[in-house]
DNA sequence: CTGTATCCTGAACGATACTG
DNA sequence: CAGTATCGTTCAGGATACAG
């Protein structure tokens, strides 16, 4: 429980996730898609989320420089401990 | 989702609510079972929980003071979050 | 484009002492 | 017994500037 409270840690990392959980994104969608975010939190979020095995990071080759996002297999099955957040906040 | 967080925010959160989930507890009790938090942490995590619908603070008459906490029925229906949270981490 | 480095501020935490 | 008051410290968050 505390590992898992550890790797959702932090304001708006919920949000980050669950932008992940529709799909794969590069690092200016995710700025566009959470505009409350600073570029640092956005990227604090990101190193702890990979450190925490929930994403992956995977740079694209050439210039300018790209980069995917992507859940790992165990992020992806965070999607029902967010629902089950999701379902006793909105009752 | 952010609701179910801003109730369960800060440290120790979800071990005092595991603690109500097996039964209502006295102040005391609380304090023996949980030596990690202090007076000021212990009383501001019951404040937060009272607070916030998921526990009841009931005063026995007579001297000296004592106290019961129970979670009210909402604050039960926490039970399969944390289970979730839990399950997560555990795996 | 994708970040990192710095600095600042407010909140959370923890220990201790004290009160009804 | 059951807290509240106070105080010092630590930490996360936010803004901005800068770098590969």
């Amino acid at each position: 429980m505390e590992i898992t409270l550890g790797a959702l840690r932090g304001r708006w990392t919920t949000l980050v996730v669950r932008e992940l959980l529709k799909g794969d994104r590069g690092y200016g969608e995710l700025r566009e898609l959470l505009p409350a975010l600073s570029d640092k939190v956005l990227s604090d979020r990101l190193a702890q989320l990979v450190a925490a095995g929930v994403a992956e990071r995977h740079r694209l080759p050439g210039r300018p420089v790209r980069t995917r996002y992507a859940l790992t297999p165990r992020g992806r099955e965070l999607g029902p401990v967010l629902q089950a957040l999701w379902d006793w906040g909105a009752r």
